[in-house]
DNA sequence: TATTGTTATACTCTATAACTATA
DNA sequence: TATAGTTATAGAGTATAACAATA
């Protein structure tokens, strides 16, 4: 991870993209998405096999398409990351209702699933480190109005 | 773009990454990127390439690489964006210092940035509705500071 | 028929390594 | 040698369409 630490925009340039939610959403996002590949790959696990694991050790038996609504992906995107931490002996599918299949955490992966927590905390510790509470719980809010707009948007509306 | 409009996590199912930074940044920031490419899909641009239109028309005659370290981008993937942009006559490449190229919008790139900045309006005011000016310059902030502290992460650290 | 899961595929964004060109 | 730009390539994340299996 080699990001310009500072703000960037050289001496005498405009900057006419800085301040908007979208440009600021995407600045922040980059470098912390850098970041949690750094915390997790160092257990070999993508950021996403992380949230997986962990909502499924949070909802031991829930099925694949609870998941993917839950963490608001596509099922389709779920399979190679379900069949990878299966074949890593990480979690186990087990038949469930109809064709659901039921998805738990194994021994080894409540093991993994420690690493994972520390990891994320170790990110929140840090990354919010210079936020007291409030505006931390004030940022998360206004994330929420925003991803709510977003989800509605129809750049078709007058 | 069918995203689920309400917050998610059936009856009865845990939710452990809500709340985190790193989570709810995501969450918002898919949807975000959503309605970017739809507003700016109706040009037929891509998010990136409505970037480097409007940092360019402020900033005429800047080098490729002035827009890589404004923008946050590596050098080598802007390539094919200001290639494409120039082939549809949008922007110029000129000669510059040494082998510095100076970028510089057109009259054509000119009138598609009327689009793009009336674009950028759409997304601001509508992603922005729900929230008072004190609470979105808050959020900025707030992500500058998550940010900055994300540039500077390192994992290896105790 | 509706829900669940799977396959195949494609696109965007980001990243690195290795290269060329110019002062 | 340092800076600017390019090529090639890889990987993560997301999306859709088309399909199979089960109640």
């Amino acid at each position: 991870m080699k990001f310009t630490p500072v703000r960037l925009v050289e001496e005498g340039m405009a900057d006419p993209l800085s301040g908007s939610i979208c440009y600021e959403l995407r600045r922040a996002s980059v470098p912390v998405m850098a970041a949690m590949s750094a915390e997790f790959g160092q257990w070999n696990l993508k950021t996403s096999e992380a949230y997986l694991l962990r909502f499924i050790a949070a909802n031991q038996g829930c099925t694949q398409s609870a998941v993917a609504r839950a963490l608001g992906s596509k099922p389709a995107n779920l399979v190679p990351l379900i069949a990878r931490l299966e074949r890593d002996g990480l979690l186990e599918r087990m038949p469930g209702e109809g064709r659901a299949v039921a998805l738990s955490i194994t021994d080894r992966g409540m093991t993994m699933l420690g690493n994972i927590e520390a990891g994320f905390q170790r990110l929140e510790g840090r990354l919010g480190a210079g936020l007291t509470a409030d505006q931390k719980q004030a940022m998360i809010d206004a994330l929420r109005t925003i991803c709510r707009a977003a989800c509605h948007y129809d750049s078709r509306e007058p």
